[in-house]
RNA sequence: GCAGGUGUGGCGGAAUUGGCAGACGCACAGGUCUCAAAAACCUGCGGAUAACAUCCAUGUGGGUUCGAUUCCCACCACCUGCACCA
């Protein structure tokens, strides 16, 4: 039975023998594994804090007895909002709380036999780690990185404090789940849109998981566009606005500003309606993050009148008006608006009434029947389509043509010189279908290029097709003995059948865009229309030569653009790092010089925040009040501490060398370490710390203090632990479970072997009680294998193969973190172990070792009460003989049409014919053949035989 | 709305260059041991039917293939991320 006493003996053995201490050794290859250190909450140690852990610990143990020189380090980041919180409401020092938390938080982790070097803890709270935090924000500074700026933030009224843009995804704070509000305040920020470029690069040199990887991309979000200067009509002025679309330009036909844009303000005397505007700003300031996106689809908006902008490609003047769907903190504020290709822009257009001008065309080129020939003649046509419909029913004309053509299409034919696509399409109808009184006719947004073959005129064609909508007037019809009618019959077809009634790609799309009204926003496919001299171009030789032309005419510039924004690096808190600088009154914002870091926090008595946004530290005079390190005169401290991602944003370098004074790290540790080679973290963390720690770790790069561009080689994520519910834990909905008490009514081992059998490791997986007692059996039944061990050499065939294969999968599966298929695999080899009388102890030893990464105190134990030589950590990771998994004769089964029926074996090297041989010939074949005839047999070498046989006998 | 992921027994989950669906574990049922229980051990365990034979079955509907959980098309549900990003 595994007894949870023996957790304790094994933990003081390694803590006592200093076994997982890595120092550097130049002779050993390095391996450092990270993972996200904690933040000591009073709540304590969480399962998934077991589960991010796990996943590493289990590697660095396997890199150890591979021979690796191991960096395994663990730390706090312990400044931030909870404990803050918490002091305020209890009067207690956060740096006690802290201090207590960082305690229990050490002794759970130490309970779960984590093998973190424990000589190399952190705490981002120490002043001697803050100091290197304060240094590097001192380097930002000095490269122009750090700046101070008045903007709008987002603000969290209840925190009281500004957060990043990172902080406030959705509109909510990140800790308290608070509607965040915009406030302008002067704070610092840091340049990291300086970084966007390096960051997503970046990402090229590492191997980060797929998920981590995209979200990343996402979240800074880079596009390609272009800048474009429209002049504000009969002004100097000019609107420049930003679009990933130039190639539409042709198809502006309104210009849209948002609320904040500051040109209103400018021509406030001219602008007619001035007073509405502002109406309109103030309602737009008032609706909060949560109304802009619930109400996105109801557009609202007031034209501005007065002001008319200029397209500086087309000449043409277009309205100019104010909506909250442009926002001031993207792009320029600014936009032109191509309602028929884009979603806001039409939706917006509808509403008010404004010119939809289509400008990109879908081109149609069919791969089928209709295929372009050679040999026959090209031509070129300009074609209407006449969608047409009854007077009275909601159907639509549709033509079937005979069947040596195939096609199912509205009326159409050539446009005549001289004829609009309306004459034509009435023209046709009449003369196709003898309908004649027309109600109602008008060409629509929905020109197409086909190029096909028509069959009954035997030609190429080329076309450009302009759809007509006619709805008829009534059902009148002359006679018609035209040419072309014996080419089809034509019938009514209701609105919704009308897709399956059409066969041709050209015409659905126009019945679609004419019934489902809506925009052509399919950039991959398309080609110009309506656009001067980009007609006929596709989109993106388009979006090309609408740059060239509007850079040679001065018009706009090739632009690059960053969903991202700067990193609003400043909270109005006490519980986190004082910034470096001061305000003098004479020299403006100084930085202290580096002897006179760390800037320590002073003691306060009262840690609450004021009620405008303003931190604690603002109310200690003494510490605020200070003398200029340039001039010596008056000045005043930064009263704002760092955000808590400051501290995390460097950690893992301090790992390499946490107790040097000289400098965060020193230089023969950063060379020897280099950087992470294998992270592991949250998902939650992609978009905030990751993205964050790999811009200051570039930035430290790029002054050549770092050897590495990148901090981390490889990143992976575990998933979520869920509630038994299946729910996300949490303490409302009570479905957490504490970890403690799984070590005390289980021992250390098996929390640590049902989190890693759970499930797919990046998966999320649901808490299971039962799961644990089924870890705790398996444990014991390891535990008793000492009572089937003898001391004699008894070789098994079997036992040699299934080791092998053990030993091959459980090594393998560990490096794709699959923990959960290594541990099923080892217990179906102790299922096997059972089967046997006795044993001998050869077959035991590596078991133990492969296991030894997730459940180190169980083998440990057993190791050392089998009498094996010295402890499991020392020894060498097991090798496999891969002759060994190999059988001379193999099993082979045997479909029949494709299913399973009985199973053959075949000597390991049979051919293809011995194989087919051997399956036919098997008593069991006739039986299921009943004398059919064999069609096919397909043998594929040691997978599988499929026998196919008539279905008549 | 966009992007990504997931969907397989009563449950957690295996199986992917297309080749035995349900490994391993849990739960459950029967048995051995025991005065009894627990533990341990053995056996069974997707569904239908008397069946060792047959049929059905990997979210739904189509398709490709000798053969599809795996590939293709369309759709549904849930989860995650982003979100009026121009």
């Amino acid at each position: 039975m595994y007894d949870k006493k023996i957790d304790s003996k094994w933990q003081k053995v390694w803590e006592e023998s200093g076994c997982f201490h890595a120092e550097i050794d130049k002779t050993k290859e390095k391996f450092y594994a990270l993972v996200e250190f904690p933040y000591p909450s009073g709540a304590g140690m969480h399962v998934g804090h077991i589960r991010a852990y796990m996943g590493l610990d289990v590697i660095s143990r396997k890199r150890r007895m591979e021979g690796y020189n191991v960096l395994f380090p663990i730390g706090f980041d312990a400044f931030g909002l909870p404990t803050e919180n918490y002091a305020i409401k209890t009067g207690i020092h956060p740096r006690i709380v802290t201090d207590q938390n960082i305690a229990t938080f050490t002794k759970q982790l130490k309970s779960v036999g984590f093998s973190f070097d424990w000589d190399r803890v952190v705490d981002t709270t120490d002043p001697n780690y803050y100091k290197w935090t304060q240094w590097i924000f001192l380097k930002l500074f000095e490269k122009g990185l750090a700046y101070k700026s008045k903007t709008y933030v987002n603000y969290c009224p209840n925190c009281r404090c500004i957060l990043a843009n990172e902080e406030s995804q959705g509109g909510k704070c990140d800790r308290c789940d608070s509607e965040i509000v915009q406030k302008e305040k002067e704070v610092w920020m840091l340049k990291i849109t300086d970084y966007a470029d390096k960051l997503l690069d970046g990402l090229d040199e590492v191997n980060f998981h797929p998920r981590v990887r995209l979200e990343q991309e996402n979240w800074i979000g880079r596009s390609y566009g272009a800048e474009i200067d429209f002049v504000i009509d009969g002004t100097d002025d000019i609107l420049t606005v930003y679009t990933t679309r130039p190639d539409t330009i042709f198809g502006v036909t309104y210009m849209a500003i948002a609320p904040e844009h500051p040109i209103l303000e400018k021509y406030k005397d001219r602008i007619e309606n001035y007073d509405e505007i502002v109406e309109y700003q103030k309602k737009a300031k008032k609706k909060s993050e949560f109304e802009r996106v619930e109400l996105a689809k109801d557009k609202t908006g007031v034209e501005v009148y007065g002001l008319k902008v200029l397209n500086p490609v087309t000449g043409k003047i277009v309205p100019l008006w104010v909506t909250d769907y442009v926002m001031m903190g993207y792009g320029t504020g600014a936009i032109m608006a191509v309602p028929a290709h884009d979603t806001r822009d039409f939706e917006f257009a509808k509403k008010f009434g404004i010119d939809v001008v289509q400008v990109v065309s879908p081109h149609f080129v069919p791969e089928d029947k209709d295929k372009l020939r050679e040999n026959v003649q090209d031509t070129k046509r300009n074609v209407a389509i006449a969608i047409i419909k009854h007077p009275t029913e909601n159907k639509y004309l549709v033509l079937d043509w005979k069947a040596e053509y195939g096609w199912k299409t509205f009326v159409m034919g050539g446009i005549k010189e001289g004829e609009t696509p309306v004459e034509a399409a009435i023209r046709e109808m009449i003369e196709e279908t003898g309908y004649t009184n027309v109600k109602n006719a008008y060409a629509f947004n929905a020109i197409s290029y086909n190029d096909f073959y028509a069959a009954h005129k035997n030609v190429n064609r080329y076309t450009t097709q302009y759809p007509v909508y006619i709805e008829l007037a009534d059902e009148n019809q002359i006679p018609t003995n035209y040419e072309e009618t014996k080419f089809h019959n034509y019938r009514w077809v209701s609105a919704e059948n009308l897709a399956s009634n059409i066969n041709l790609d050209a015409q659905n799309f126009m019945a679609d865009m004419l019934l489902n009204e809506r925009p052509y926003i399919d950039i991959d496919n398309g080609k110009m229309v309506n656009s001067g001299f980009l007609n006929g171009l596709e989109v993106n030789q388009a979006k090309e030569e609408a740059i060239r032309y509007i850079e040679e005419h001065h018009i706009g510039r090739k632009r690059k653009n960053y969903h991202m924004k700067d990193w609003a690096f400043a909270r109005q808190r006490y519980w986190g790092e004082p910034v470096p600088i001061v305000k003098c009154e004479k020299c403006g914002l100084v930085a202290l010089p580096e002897e006179e870091l760390p800037l320590t926090l002073p003691e306060v008595d009262n840690f609450v925040p004021g009620e405008n946004g303003e931190s604690p530290l603002a109310n200690i005079d003494s510490w605020v009040n200070t003398t200029c390190p340039h001039c010596g005169g008056k000045a005043k401290r930064e009263t704002d501490t760092m955000p808590q991602w400051a501290g995390s944003s460097w950690y893992f370098l301090r790992y390499m060398d946490p107790q040097n004074k000289e400098a965060f790290a020193g230089k023969e540790a950063l060379d020897y370490w280099k950087c992470v080679d294998w992270y592991n973290g949250g998902m939650e963390h992609v978009t905030r710390h990751l993205i964050y720690s790999r811009f200051w770790h570039r930035f430290l790069y790029d002054i050549g203090v770092v050897p590495t561009k990148e901090p981390y080689m490889k990143r992976t994520a575990q998933g979520l632990i869920l509630g038994p519910n299946g729910e996300k834990m949490s303490k409302s909905k009570g479905n957490v479970v504490n970890p403690d008490d799984i070590v005390k009514a289980y021992g250390a081992d098996t929390l640590r072997t049902y989190i890693m059998f759970i499930g797919e490791y990046s998966l999320p997986a649901p808490w299971s009680e039962n799961g644990v007692k089924g870890a705790k059996k398996f444990l014991d039944r390891i535990m008793r294998l000492e009572n089937l061990v003898v001391d004699e050499d008894i070789i098994i065939e079997e036992l040699e193969r299934e080791l092998n294969k053990t030993i091959k999968k459980v090594t393998e599966d560990y490096e794709d973190m699959k923990y959960n298929t290594a541990i099923a695999a080892m217990m179906s080899y102790v299922n096997v172990l059972y089967k046997q009388e006795k044993i001998s102890k050869k077959y035991v030893a590596p078991l133990l070792q492969i296991l030894n990464p997730v459940a180190p105190h169980v083998t440990e134990e057993l190791w050392e009460r089998l009498g094996f030589e010295g402890h499991i950590f020392e020894s060498k990771w097991p090798t496999y003989d891969p002759t060994k998994i190999i059988t001379e004769q193999i099993e082979l089964p045997v479909q029949i049409n494709g299913a399973v029926k009985y199973k053959i074996e075949v000597p390991l090297n049979a051919d293809e014919k011995e194989i087919e041989q051997i399956a036919l010939e098997h008593e069991k074949f006739e039986q299921f053949a009943q004398n059919r005839a064999i069609k096919k047999v397909i043998v594929i070498k040691s997978k599988i035989v499929n026998i196919v046989l008539d279905s008549k006998k």
